[in-house]
RNA sequence: CGGGGUGUGGCGCAGCCCGGUUAGCGCGCCUGCUUUGGGAGCAGGAAGUCGCCGGUUCAAAUCCGGCCACCCCGACCA
């Protein structure tokens, strides 16, 4: 391959739209172009990596047992009516009218449309277990696009799916599938985590993620040294034995705290630790209004929050209803003496604590010592507050570490969600009826070389890893215009064509330095140049990765090429 | 959707406040000559409805109004 012929539209500034190392790098290296937001061209280079991110994907779906398909992109809505969905994807399902005026959805993801095949095609338990996957483009109106092709609105994605009888069976198939995803991301030579996660609008009720760790990535992942890891959202904030309340078991008592209303300032104000205040946050939550105790220093994860009222609206009370709900202002609000009416909701981490400064429901007055169970009644304790770095393991006695990381792959047990809900059914050995039991399975093509690029590249530009890089070698004749530096070069893309090696000649008619430049932007792990060193039968090999530079003979450079590839 | 910002040749930007000649700079691009180991030199050249629509004015990239697009911060996710 020819660089003279090749649209390989390098850029030497960044562009303005790029924010992240890899979406400014994707740009600057000719991987991608937008078209609009969220919408990009796969130009050649890029699109070699998505392909091979794709064969790697492939060969270890096929070794799992997964049969591939193609299903289509363009959903009659009447699907998403029958599994509910089209309430819960709300605007973000991308949606169009045909000419006689009926509605379809841009696929999303295609549960409903493998969910039907399964209830028409796979009628006996003697057809089970299935796995079918894809490698499609997805559709998803995301609210905010971001980070070039990390967060796009049209994106590759192989989705796999998997049918059971019973839950055993489930159970080896997902094993199965978090092995092959293991395979696929350490075949592209990725550090990741997997945590346990919540399952988001797909349902279901177990899940993991694969995390590229990245700086940038858009997750928060707890991990402890013990092996476990969690998604922040997922968390629990775990009990340890610094949390503890402030103040006494003596009677409660109220305190004059002038113009304090938030926790940074009472805690100020009292000279207590944040940590042993408790705040109490007012919600309503459908019809009815709750207060939610945790402890100061804390913040709500919204998440579980909503996941306690299924269904319902939840959303903080305005200033006024605050003061309708309490008969207190704003800031200083309490769970003593408050209205039956209001269920009373207090983190897990609050068993721990004695005794609570809480507001007093009245203006600049807050109340010490008060006591659960004897100053007012907490209807229930649940995991409320978000965790942070420092919190206990749930699993040994080591504090949680926080990591940032690029989700490039979701397990989810979906259970019956999906087969209930459009009724598919098996008979089973039994002769009865029952609802598929199901696994789905998401990885994130496009996205997944983003992360890579996150994970590897220095100020010069991208360093492939080896298995994914879009060409083995680029080969660069520092004169073009020289006859024998040309020759040289050719006689070495022919050799390495041989052993099956991609090649790239940068023969463009341009100042070595710019061809330099370029070569160590779009980040080809090996780099020969054919230069002044020819005249003693020598060229140079560049490890793109440590920039170290060796001078071999010309015809033993090939060998170095194989060695680097077969290592 | 809420908050902030930006739209000027392919890319990055200046000009806008304080309206006034042919709208500028760097990079890139084309032609020729020279050059060829770290983003070459000289000479010549092509390329812009100043995001769109309307208004004010003798005169608008510049002032006013509306719209659109894109980017950043929040909720969403492969």
């Amino acid at each position: 391959m020819r660089w003279s012929e090749s649209c390989i539209p390098t850029l030497k500034e960044d562009p303005r739209e790029a924010e992240i190392p890899s979406h400014k790098l994707m740009l600057r290296a000719g991987l991608i172009k937008k078209l609009t937001a969220g919408v990009y061209t796969f130009l050649p280079l890029g699109f070699k990596v998505l392909k091979k991110i794709e064969n790697i994907i492939r060969e270890e779906m096929d070794s799992a047992g997964c049969q591939e398909v193609l299903m289509p992109v363009m959903h009659p809505i009447e699907i998403y009516e029958e599994s509910g969905r089209i309430k819960s994807f709300g605007p973000e399902l991308f949606k169009l009218h045909d000419s006689r005026n009926r509605l379809f959805a841009l696929g999303p993801t295609h549960e409903e449309v493998i969910t039907r095949i399964a209830r028409e095609d796979m009628q006996s338990y003697r057809d089970l277990p299935q796995s079918i996957y894809q490698i499609l483009i997805k559709f998803r109106d995301e609210i905010r696009p971001r980070y070039g092709v990390i967060r796009a609105r049209e994106f590759i994605m192989k989705d796999a799916y998997s049918f059971h009888a019973d839950d055993k069976s489930l159970d080896g198939t997902y094993r199965k599938m978090e092995s092959a995803y293991r395979n696929i991301i350490e075949r592209c030579g990725l550090e990741y985590r997997i945590v346990e996660a919540e399952s988001g609008y797909i349902g279901g009720n177990e899940s993991h993620e694969f995390m590229v760790l990245a700086e940038n990535g858009e997750d928060e992942i707890l991990s402890c040294g013990c092996g476990y890891s969690v998604n922040l959202e997922k968390a629990s904030a775990a009990l340890s034995a610094d949390v503890k309340g402030e103040g006494t078991l003596e009677a409660m008592e109220e305190v004059s705290t002038p113009g304090a209303s938030t926790v940074a300032e009472v805690s100020d104000f009292l000279e207590v630790k944040s940590s042993g205040i408790v705040k109490t946050l007012l919600y309503r939550a459908g019809d009815r209004d709750i207060a939610v105790l945790i402890p100061g220093d804390r913040e709500i994860n919204d998440i579980k929050l909503s996941a306690l009222f299924e269904g319902e609206d939840i959303r903080f009370l305005e200033p006024d209803e605050i003061e309708d709900a309490t008969g207190g202002p704003q800031g200083f609000s309490g769970p003593v003496g408050l209205n039956d009416q209001i269920e009373i909701i207090a983190d897990r981490l609050l068993e721990g604590f004695g005794s609570m400064i809480v507001g007093a429901n009245r203006a600049d007055t807050h109340i010490i010592n008060a006591v659960a169970g004897r100053d007012f009644e907490v209807d229930r304790y649940e995991y409320l507050a978000m965790a942070r770095e420092g919190d206990q393991c749930p699993n040994c006695d080591s504090r949680l570490s926080v990591n940032k990381g690029i989700e490039v792959g979701h397990i989810f047990k979906l259970g019956t969600k999906y087969s209930s809900a459009m009724d598919a059914t098996f008979l089973d050995s039994d002769g009865k009826g029952k609802h598929f039991i199901m696994g789905c399975y998401g990885f994130g093509v496009s996205r997944m070389i983003a992360a890579a690029i996150e994970q590897n590249y220095d100020r010069a530009g991208i360093i492939w890893p080896r298995e994914i890089t879009p060409l083995n070698v680029i080969i660069l004749p520092v004169n073009s215009k020289d006859r024998e530096l040309m020759d040289a070069a050719e006689k070495l893309e022919s050799e390495l064509l041989e052993m099956g090696m991609e090649i790239l000649i940068d023969d463009r008619d341009l100042s070595p330095g710019v061809k330099f430049k370029d070569s160590e932007l779009i980040g080809i792990p090996l780099r020969i140049t054919v230069g002044n060193k020819l005249r003693e039968g020598k060229v140079e090999i560049l490890y793109r990765e440590s920039m170290e530079v060796i001078e071999v003979p010309l015809e033993e450079a090939s060998a170095v090429v194989k060695k680097y590839y077969s290592d």
